[in-house]
DNA sequence: GATGAATGAGAATTCATTCAT
DNA sequence: TATGAATGAATTCTCATTCAT
């Protein structure tokens, strides 16, 4: 008997990203999918239910993937400010470097198939970031708004700006990183 | 004559923001909008020349009307902060009186099929906006940054809001609009 | 602007119906059918709403071919014995010259696609047969049993018969009618 | 060992049987079957060649056992018309007492898969019957017509008749099968 | 013998667009 | 201008069967 390849689900995974970033999300198709990642349509079928479970499983790799390195290596102990500041240097890090991952979630952002299971699973891996905002809070340190709304500040602009650099094959330089770390932290603290 | 037939276009656009509101961006089709708008397939076709162009018109109607809208009755001598501020109650109250219109437009954010072309005469219709976040600049009221950086801390993070109180059928209170207003001044001011 | 071909539906028909003669209800497809109609597969999607519709179409239209055929011409002021013999002797001939008709309504006629609603409609057409067997109960000629049942004696087992007839390419003489037709008589009569 | 092999083949057939009966002919898949058996799809292939080879083992596993059960007990010594009657109540008993199998009889019997092989096959366990006809008639009890039209006028409307009442989950009563009994009785005999 | 993975072929249906009127 | 019919190409997904273990 044939066991399931682990490394087939991941190139399933990774030509369903790639092909979306190079044709758009609304052209993908499953056979293009297949062809790339040189499987039988059929074969995905035996690794992923649909189309929109394989697409949410892209979006959750990738979250994954985007949390473990945003908070890798990070130490929490030390003064918020530069916690904050190195986490968001990690952030740009990751999608300057994995450019095709970070199209992926832009484009998916706003897709109804991300339905709330599948978002709120999403968010949980950055759950550690939600607590140093609420710590923040409550060292009354940030503002006393909605959490939601101080993230908002976080990553909708941040994310908002990378994509025009990358569009535009653009270079992230270090002021622009301080730039955007500098507006976030005076828009939050009180 | 010519009444009729701009009717009949604006039907078109509306019946297409209506339907992908609806059923998903990914589902629509022509003669699925054909259908809603009351008209042939065909006809489409003598308005529009292809859907991607019928999609195009449709977010630069919306970015018109949102821009007219938001720029409607605000008086550019007042000071900086009270522009800023009456903008975005402006520009909130668009948003949530035209919920068909900003959902269509969070869709097609990141859609490929909006061309650079397209999105740059989106933009022009916000050029008042613009404007005003130069002045400040000038007036050594705001950080000097890029004006993309600026902008990006005004939009991105108040449409992401907002999507979430759509969403959630939540009310957007005068406090939220207020506490937004004042992350961004803070965020932009040096 | 183009019209409904009323042609082209029957071609449609026809062509379903030689096919699942051909090879058989299980094998058979749309864009088999679309070819030997000599459209589109989507075209058959204009004139039918989908497969099962399609094919209960096929199933109504003979049934209400094969009812004209075997009303035309009969005259129920007759003795019943004649009638019945009269009617039993068109039906045959129908199935006999009709055998694409036939042979499809014999493999349908335990499809689950031919819901209760489409048996019904299929039954209506029959209705003089119905109206005549149950005269012949209230002239005390026929058994008192129900009329389900003693039509079960008429179609069942003549089909049954044909059927063989059919595949064998044997020819049903005049004999083997009257033989059936006398079987008929003595099952159903007081 | 031999045992094991037997119980399985008879599994993965009465699985088949059943899940013909839940989802209908046309829908059934070996993968469909080979889980409702709890084996693999490659499984079913040690033990049947194809799909079609597996479909006509199903078919005259019933037939055996339906003659099998049918002929249980009968005292073929007894007078033609009281063996009749024990046989056609026998018969009767079965199908209701294994709907599954009857349903499945009904599916099938007109089904191309059904070569003359199998049905002749199919046939043979039923020549008691066919002995029993064969023996009125030299007696001059039955009509001196063809063999498969008296055999007709036994099984095919008693069928017809069954799957009504089945299908309506209705009671098949005494008097129910005293009339049919009664009406082929007439219909055969001279 | 038994299995889950693998697949090419094919299923039903929809699509954007054009045709003919 | 306006239209419903028409369609080739494409869609997602399933199938019977075989492969590799």
């Amino acid at each position: 008997m044939r066991n399931r390849d682990e490394r087939k689900e991941e190139a399933i995974i990774n030509a369903s990203i790639k092909i979306i970033n190079e044709i758009g999300f609304s052209s993908i198709s499953m056979s293009k999918i297949a062809k790339l990642a040189e499987v039988s349509p059929a074969t995905i079928y035996i690794y992923f239910e649909n189309k929109d479970d394989l697409l949410r499983k892209c979006y959750l790799m990738i979250k994954k993937k985007m949390s473990a390195s945003m908070f890798d290596g990070i130490n929490f102990k030390e003064p918020i400010k530069d916690v904050m500041n190195n986490l968001l240097i990690k952030f740009i890090a990751f999608c300057i470097n994995n450019k095709d991952y970070f199209m992926f979630i832009e484009q998916f952002a706003n897709a109804p198939i991300l339905n709330d299971v599948c978002k709120k699973e999403g968010m949980e891996y950055f759950k550690p970031m939600h607590n140093l905002i609420s710590k923040g809070k409550e060292k009354k340190i940030f503002k006393q708004y909605e959490l939601d709304i101080l993230l908002a500040f976080i990553f909708a602009p941040t994310m908002h700006i990378l994509k025009g650099y990358i569009e535009n094959n653009s270079r992230v330089t270090k002021e622009v990183m301080n730039n955007i770390s500098q507006i976030i932290w005076d828009g939050l603290k009180i």
